[in-house]
DNA sequence: TCCATTACCTACTCGCGAGTAAGACTACTC
DNA sequence: GAGTAGTCTTACTCGCGAGTAGGTAATGGA
């Protein structure tokens, strides 16, 4: 055999359609984007190799230091992306024309509908343990502020009046305590898919608003 | 200079003090799984380095490997004495023949009372992103696991009366979204820690017991 | 038709870190 | 004092994966 170096030619032997279609550098960085979302989400940052996100993006390893920079800069674009997708969805989720209650449920419900349409966005976003000392940790310190505040601004609309609105900053530990209860209610769906987004959602809606002394109790949180 | 290996002479040049102090096999152990529990919380299971531990603890690699094996089996150790340890606390402070949302309070306070006394201990139960295809997946999932169906107990009791008993598995989307909780709000904790545990704790169960709606309008849940 | 630009590739280097080979030292037993 | 079991070390190997050198080839304008 002169020549092993068949990549490109399938097993008839013809010169096959060369994956390289030469495309613009846009579309080029998004789909080094989705790779990148992809695998990082399916091994974390370390365990993803860059020959991986190189080859599931279906274009060569120096194209992406390239276009996106090294590894650490790819993993903060990808954070960047994901980041304002969820963010928006949420956003526009919440009319604020609407009751505090009925917000709160509207961005519960878009949180896990994003994530239900989006794992591997919600992966990336979740699954990395904010390990210390990473050159990427404060684009993601930077994000999870950011959820908190879109959270804990809920909040405070919930819990106050026109009269006696309540600090943002006294809401915080509450708006961490419901990000988490939602991330650890994500979690435990991949495991039991045969809840619906709706059915969690409202779980969760019952748990933070009502409480569980109501719940046990038989009284309910509903949908106005 | 005949000889760099200085390592066991003081500047001096006397004989310095062998840090080998030929230990039996039972301290070593303990010494290295400390070390690793400090080390995998400071930088998480992949940037944690074989030789940082074996310094850290004192002692050489191959007796790391001698004693307690390859790099995954390591972690497994530190899980499994981890979860241990804080799962034994919990049980502990959960009386049984106290009022349900006494003991709910109870093994809330308890398990920030542990946290802050351990945050490596808890960094390395936590932070380990659960990422899929690992040798350890099934050691984290079942410490996640236990920890669930503990709150799930303690839930189904609260909730349940002695004729009208609670499924035990009906409690698990709010036993995971408490879990949750608690597990951000510590997050939280780290950068706010003008905060008790007792404070925190006591607004978490607020939210989980009182519920939100309840707690707008100034209702609290306090302790017997 | 030449040139500049942009897209794209193969085939490397090189350091880091997991894991090991091979043996040294100590302590205890008989 | 010789054998044996257990403790402990130095100094390696070796593969993996991030990042790069040094190109080729298509496109589009003059």
């Amino acid at each position: 055999m002169q020549d092993a170096r068949h990549d490109r030619t399938d097993p008839s032997g013809n010169p096959a359609k060369p994956r390289s279609r030469r495309l613009p550098r846009q579309v080029r960085e998004r789909q080094i984007l989705d790779a990148a979302v992809t695998v990082f989400a399916k091994y974390g940052y370390h365990e993803a190799a860059m020959d991986e996100i190189s080859e599931v993006a279906g274009i060569s390893k120096p194209m992406i230091y390239a276009y996106l920079g090294a590894k650490d800069e790819l993993f903060v674009a990808c954070i960047r992306r994901e980041a304002n997708r969820l963010i928006d969805s949420i956003t526009q989720a919440v009319d604020a024309d609407l009751n505090p209650d009925e917000q709160l449920w509207r961005g519960l419900h878009a949180f896990f509908e994003y994530v239900n349409d989006n794992r591997a966005s919600w992966t990336v976003l979740h699954r990395q343990a904010s390990v210390q000392g990473q050159p990427f940790t404060a684009e993601l310190s930077e994000w999870r502020e950011r959820a908190l505040n879109l959270v804990a601004g809920l909040l405070a609309r919930a819990g106050g009046s026109s009269e006696q609105p309540v600090q943002l900053e006294q809401m915080q530990p509450f708006a961490a305590a419901l990000v988490g209860a939602g991330e650890s209610m994500l979690d435990w769906w991949i495991d039991h898919p045969e809840y619906t987004a709706d059915a969690l959602s409202m779980r969760l809606m019952n748990l933070v608003w009502m409480g569980f002394g109501d719940m046990v109790q038989g009284r309910r949180w509903k949908p106005s």
